[in-house]
DNA sequence: ATAACTCCATACAGAACTGTATGGAAATTT
DNA sequence: AAATTTCCATACAGTTCTGTATGGAGTTAT
C-alpha cells in the first residue's frame, strides 16, 4: 500500500542523490536501483529526464528561494540582520546549495535559475548595507565580497579552513559597515 | 611529419577540452575526435584513462602550483605583496582554475591535489598579513575570507558581480590589515 | 463483480562510451 | 636496404546508460 511512490518521492529522492552523489546519480537508472523499483515507475511519473531534472529544479527553488530573506526580515530587527544573515550562512548546512552549483555547471537551466538566486541574494545585501548612509556603489562592492566569501568557502576541501572565529565575524561587520 | 602526436599535445588538448567542456570531455573517444585521430594513439600514449587523469593532474601542478607565490617574491616588495596580489588574482583568467575545481568535485585525486594547492595558498596569505604586527589567530581568519572570495567569485554566473571597484579594493586591503 | 485506472516489471533496440587485439604505414636505426 | 621501432586505424566484446512497448498486479470506481 505505501510501497507505492509519488512524483514528490522521487523529487525527494533526487535531492538526497544529488547530495549524496553528484549530477551523475540524476539519471533513471541510477535513482530506480536506489529506490528499489525499476525504471518502469520513473518514466511512469515522468516524460523522460529533461522532464524530471525541470521538476527537480522548480522543486528546489520553491523550498529555498526566498525563505531565508522571509525568516530574515520577519525575525530580526533591522540594524541586526547582516550579522545574522552572514551568521546564519556560516552555520548553514552547504550540501544542497553546493550540490546545485555543481550540477549547474554541465546544466545550462539550472544555471539559469542560480544566476537569478545570486541576483536576489546579492540586491538584498546592498539593501542591507545601503540601510545606513553607505553610497550605493560602495555597498555593492562590499555586497559581492560578501557573498563570493559565502560561495568559496563551500568549495574550500579542507573543514579547518571554512571556520573563522567569532571575533572574525564581528570585526569583519563592523569593517564592512564601514 | 608533424601529424603524429606526442603525450604531451594530448595533455595540453586535454587542459584546453576540461575548460572548454567540462570533466566530461575528459574521455578518450572524445578527445581523440576533437585530435581528429583514433582512440587507438590514445591508447597508444596512456594505459588507461585513470593514467591520462594522473599525468593530466600532474602537468596542471608542474606548470601552476607555486608560480604565481615566486612570481611575487621576486617582483614585487614585502609591504605591497598583498595589494599586488590581490589585483593579479582578480585580472587572472578563471577558466582553468575552475574547471580543476569542478573536476575535482567528481574525482578524488583531483580533490586530494587541491586541497593542497589550497593550503599553499593560504599559508601565504597568512604570512603575507602576519608581517607586519598582526597575531596569527587573526591573520588565518582575514587569510581565509580573502581565499573564500578568490573562490567564490569564479561561481558568480553573472559578469557584472566579478566586478569590484578601484576603491574598493584599496578599502578592502586597508580593512584587511586593520 | 466487472470495468477502468494506477503503478510498476520486463524485454527490446540503440547510443556512448571503455579496453584489447591485431595489423599496417611511416620513421628510425643498423 | 633491411630490420626495428613508433604511432595510429580498425574491429570486437563488454558496460552503462536512454527511451519505448507491452503486459500484469493491485486499487478504485460503477
Amino acid at each position: 500500500m505505501t510501497d507505492r511512490l509519488s512524483r514528490q518521492d522521487w523529487l525527494k529522492n533526487g535531492l538526497q542523490a544529488l547530495v549524496a552523489d553528484g549530477p551523475r546519480a540524476l539519471k533513471a537508472d541510477v535513482l530506480a536501483k536506489r529506490m528499489g523499483v525499476s525504471r518502469g515507475s520513473f518514466y511512469w511519473h515522468f516524460e523522460n529526464l529533461a522532464d524530471f531534472h525541470a521538476a527537480l529544479l522548480a522543486h528546489w527553488q520553491a523550498t529555498s528561494t526566498q525563505a531565508v530573506i522571509e525568516d530574515l526580515t520577519a525575525d530580526v530587527k533591522q540594524t541586526e540582520r547582516l550579522t545574522v544573515l552572514i551568521q546564519r550562512a556560516l552555520s548553514a548546512e552547504p550540501a544542497l546549495e553546493r550540490a546545485m552549483r555543481l550540477w549547474a555547471a554541465e546544466a545550462p537551466d539550472v544555471a539559469r535559475a542560480l544566476a537569478q538566486v545570486d541576483e536576489t541574494r546579492i540586491a538584498y545585501l546592498v539593501s542591507l548595507l545601503a540601510a545606513g548612509q553607505m553610497p550605493r556603489a560602495k555597498a555593492t562592492d562590499r555586497a559581492r565580497l560578501i557573498y563570493w566569501a559565502y560561495l568559496g568557502r563551500m568549495d574550500v576541501a579542507s573543514p579547518e579552513h571554512r571556520h573563522v572565529s567569532e571575533d572574525g565575524i564581528a570585526q569583519l561587520v563592523l569593517a564592512l559597515q564601514d
